[in-house]
Order: structure tokens, then C-alpha cells, then sequence
DNA sequence: ACCTGAACACCGTTCAAGT
DNA sequence: ACCTGAACACCGTTCAAGT
């Protein structure tokens, strides 16, 4: 019967998920979890250290061989939930969440590189989720553009990286 | 007596700058005008909307001869205002706001690199400010740092544009 | 045209108290 | 350790009514 802190993250990523960031109150997950908002003060201190917990459970399974693959695999971990991006690029301004991923960046292609490629990955993977919520539901069309067009960020900046390294 | 939108878009960048995003409530908007918060909503049909006509009046000034200038003078104006990054780029997101700026960037480097640009742009200004108000008031040695970063990621996006053209 | 007053359906968080 | 119940100080928005 009792709830421990991984039942309180995974009921905030469910009811995410469902309702999106905005409606993702304390006092819905406290529903979720047939609890009164007060109980989930038990567990975790605040709000803002609930999302980041949400924010980690979302890129854990990031991995990837290059920086480029990474990336691609860091925006599909965050496409999986509504408002993933969001949760995760907030969090992450905090200090908390994608650390592991960002050293792995930073290892392939030097901290500014790292700092350019996440920043861009969150900007363009939250806009992607702003215009699929807008849109009606699963604009596949839409989708494939926007996955295209992500690349040619990845691109541009990869371009960036290799020839400022080489040729300058 | 009578208030004009100008003056509640005023309002409520006077309560953004003083408060933070967090605490700019149409409440709080509506008491910086000595007026009931129902009034408000004769002006603006919600809080939305009030939101996208500040981020247009934070980058109405925006201008510059080439992309670098152009999106430095789009940081400028962002960090001219508390959480001013995070207002503009959540309004851009549904389309509206920086459009002006968008199209000139998009003259000047094409969609991609625009998109790309402009995505950096936000997201290490918004990071500029998280970190901002994390530390001790006005730490000058810090922001100097910043913006070297934001100048070094810029560098990286223009030369993968220019090499992307003239090399492949 | 611009605003008031009152209401509705919500928030995050605290805290004493229970088991 | 985990939770309840009640409270506090807030939200955005609507709507009839006033001037």
C-alpha cells in the first residue's frame, strides 16, 4: 500500500504524459496515486525537485557512439513523453538531469561544442513538441519534416566543430 | 483614468522585470495598475496572449548588419529584462514574437540556419539568466564569461554555415 | 469603452496529528 | 516511515453589473 519515492516520479511521468506540463500538479499526482497532495511532501521536498527527478528518469537511458547519435537518441527519449523536452531542458538550466549525457558530449567534441549541440537538441525538440500539440493529433507528415530539419541543425553545428578544429 | 493595452503590456513588464516570470500574475499585473484583475481581460483575452505582446515589445528593437550582430542584439534585448529569454522564447515557440527577427537571420543564412541560430540563441540566453539569479546579485566576471561562451557557440553554428556552402 | 465585485475551480506548501 | 485533514495564501478566468 505504501508508495516509495520511484512510485511518486513514475506517477508524475504518467500524469505528464496524459495531461501534459501544465496540468502536471502535485495535487494531480497525489490523485494519481490515490494519496492526499500533502503525502508526496513525504518524499520529495518540493515541486522543482520532482520534475528534476522526472527529467533524469527521462534521459537515463541516453547513449550513443557519436555526438551525432547521441543527440538523435537524447531527442527521442525526450519525444517520448508530452512535454518532455520542457522537463528536461528546465531541469537541466538547474544544474540537475542531462550531467551524464552533457560529458559524454564534452568528451567527443569539447565543452562549447557540448554546450552548442544540447542547447540546440532542447530548443529544437521542445519546438517539435509545441507544433505536434498544436496540430491535430499525429501528424506523421509533420514529423518526418521536423526530424529532417533537426539533422540539419545537427549538421551545420557538427560542421562547425570539425573544420574549426582542422582547418582553422 | 483609463488604461490602453500599451500601458497593461507596459504594466506587465515592470511586474517581469521587478518579480520574475514565476510571480508576473495577471493579478499581480492588474494591482500595478491599481485596477480588479477581471479589468485586465478587457484588454487581452488571456494571460497567453499578454505574454506573446511582451515578447514582442522585449525584441521590437532588435536589428544588425549581419547573423552574428543580429543575434547578439537579440541577447542583448532578452537580458535587458528578468526572464526575459524565457518570455520570448516561449512565445516564438507558438509562432509569434520574434518573427521579424526570424526573417532577416533566414536572408542572411537561410531557414536551417535561422532556426539553428536562433535555438542557441534562446537557449544560452535563458541559461544566462537561470545561472544569473542562482548567484549573488550582479556577478560581473560571470556574465563576462557568458557571453565569450554565447560568442564561441556563435562561431561554431557560422563557420559549419559557411564551410556547408562553399565547401561541400 | 473601461472597470468593479463576486464567484468558480483550481494551485503549492505547511503542519499537527494519526498508524 | 508514510499518510490524513485542515488550513493558508495564492492562481486564471467568467460574468453580471455599473459608469
Amino acid at each position: 500500500m505504501a508508495n516509495s519515492l520511484p512510485d511518486v516520479v513514475a506517477a508524475a511521468l504518467r500524469v505528464l504524459d496524459s495531461y501534459g506540463l501544465e496540468f502536471c500538479s502535485m495535487r494531480r499526482v497525489a490523485a494519481e496515486l490515490d494519496v492526499q497532495p500533502s503525502a508526496l511532501y513525504h518524499h520529495v521536498p518540493n515541486k522543482q525537485t520532482l520534475l528534476a527527478l522526472m527529467a533524469d528518469d527521462l534521459v537515463s537511458e541516453v547513449d550513443g557512439d557519436d555526438a551525432r547519435s547521441l543527440c538523435h537518441a537524447l531527442r527521442r527519449s525526450m519525444l517520448a513523453v508530452r512535454d518532455g523536452a520542457e522537463v528536461v531542458a528546465t531541469a537541466s538550466a538547474f544544474r540537475l538531469g542531462v550531467s551524464g549525457v552533457e560529458k559524454q558530449l564534452a568528451d567527443l567534441v569539447g565543452d562549447d561544442g557540448a554546450r552548442t549541440l544540447l542547447l540546440f537538441t532542447f530548443g529544437h525538440t521542445q519546438s517539435t513538441q509545441t507544433h505536434r500539440q498544436a496540430s491535430a493529433v499525429g501528424a506523421i507528415d509533420e514529423d518526418a519534416d521536423l526530424d529532417a530539419s533537426f539533422d540539419r541543425g545537427l549538421s551545420i553545428i557538427l560542421t562547425g566543430l570539425t573544420h574549426r578544429a582542422t582547418c582553422r
